[in-house]
DNA sequence: TTTTATTGTTCTGTCTGACAGAACATCGTT
DNA sequence: AACGATGTTCTGTCAGACAGAACAATAAAA
């Protein structure tokens, strides 16, 4: 099951994994049906990530998603300074390009909308803070994985270019430009986007969002990471 | 290590336990000294928090929390109603009181501040969300025990009288309350907390403040959870 | 009410995965 | 250049973890 890590704590990472909506409860066996563990096995790692705070156990049995999780993340967000600077950064791209902005980063082998400003247009691109979406759609993944490995075809001109450029490729009305977000000796931090209506979101559009983009990125690499 | 849990999973989340505060990143030998893990140890379990997003390596080597932990830790805290429900009781608790108030719930064998409104006045009862404090000091402390433990020899009067009272326990200067929220079925949620100057927060003021969360919990109870 | 089906809990033999700890590699300091 | 500190790789041993059966409790159907 394991490469080089150890089997039972991916076992248990996964069961978390079965977590997918907020007011969620799950019985025993819809985690043995999505993780295809024995139930006899997600109950002694259950009463591991119980132990840790990282599950609850209902009076029903149910288990929910528990309060280690809350505090590891709100560690974690944190180190984006979410609420000093990476909000209002999409607060101003959205207002300046009418279009929605967004702040992404990597998940194993998706991405993550970690902070979104949707715009206020009756028509617009929107989506909720923290979806989770593929890596080979849409420009903030392209961005993402080129940064992420070296050897993928696309790398060398996104990284010439600092941006990367999507048209309707997971939704065929949208178009979406991401820059990089750069910290500390240039190891990259996220994927700025903006994201609107194709037809809106024409060619003009999209150069002025990526020149206003690089220039936020380029003032938030500064004041957040030196 | 473990008793009927997982002691490679335990092993694993022991390691997440070592990040306490925003903005760090920890060193190999960092991790060794407080987990008193073999580094060879670690560094196999890292291979399957990484995998799962729950930590990512930098460029240097060091060590930090990954995406996971805020994508999961969003669902814990949606599973609360944050921004719709607890944090206005918070702010008229926080206003009608001119104290400080708090949530909180259990995290393993401590208590952890999930939401809070300081008090306005100059001098209060400051804490940060997120700080994690023991269960046997502190109003939050005793009520939430009560209400896991039935053993605990104050169980009975503090589910008697529905809250718990602490004066100068973990700080000499600090007085609580705290109230249970209870959910579907009479299920113990978390505490409701108004705490403050000891000189200020008199019994006067700590039975009016009683009487207010004692409301906010029972409203709370039925818009939440029915 | 009884019977059947479903879901949760407990137990244990087997074997292989994980660990301890040494050896080695790299980097930083003197 | 030498030494110390930190990170990486390797492997023999055995005890822990799993698979899966049996049992218990609950829910649904007859």
């Amino acid at each position: 099951m394991s490469d080089k890590g150890v089997a039972a704590v991916e076992r248990a990472l996964a069961i978390l994994d079965c977590f997918e909506s907020d007011q969620e409860s799950l019985p025993l066996k819809t985690i043995a049906q999505k993780t295809g563990l024995y139930k006899s096995t997600i109950l002694r790692l259950c009463v591991s990530l119980e132990s840790y705070g990282y599950l609850r156990r209902r009076e029903d049995g149910d288990f929910q998603l528990g309060p280690t999780l809350w505090r590891l993340g709100a560690l974690y967000r944190n180190r984006f300074d979410v609420a000093t600077h990476i909000r209002p950064v999409l607060k101003r791209l959205s207002e300046a390009t009418g279009e929605s902005a967004s702040f992404y980063v990597r998940d194993g082998d998706a991405r993550i909308c970690l902070m979104r400003h949707n715009s206020s247009q009756a028509i617009r691109h929107h989506l909720e803070e923290g979806v989770r979406l593929p890596l080979n759609l849409g420009a903030a993944g392209h961005l993402i994985q080129a940064y992420s490995d070296a050897s993928d075809p696309k790398t060398q001109e996104i990284k010439a270019n600092s941006y990367a450029i999507s048209l309707g490729e997971r939704d065929p009305n949208t178009a979406s430009i991401a820059v990089p977000v750069l910290g500390r000796g240039d190891a990259f931090m996220g994927a700025l986007v903006v994201s609107g209506l194709r037809t809106r979101f024409d060619e003009e559009a999209r150069q002025k969002a990526i020149t206003l983009a690089l220039e936020e990125a380029r003032r938030l690499s500064q004041d957040i990471y030196g």
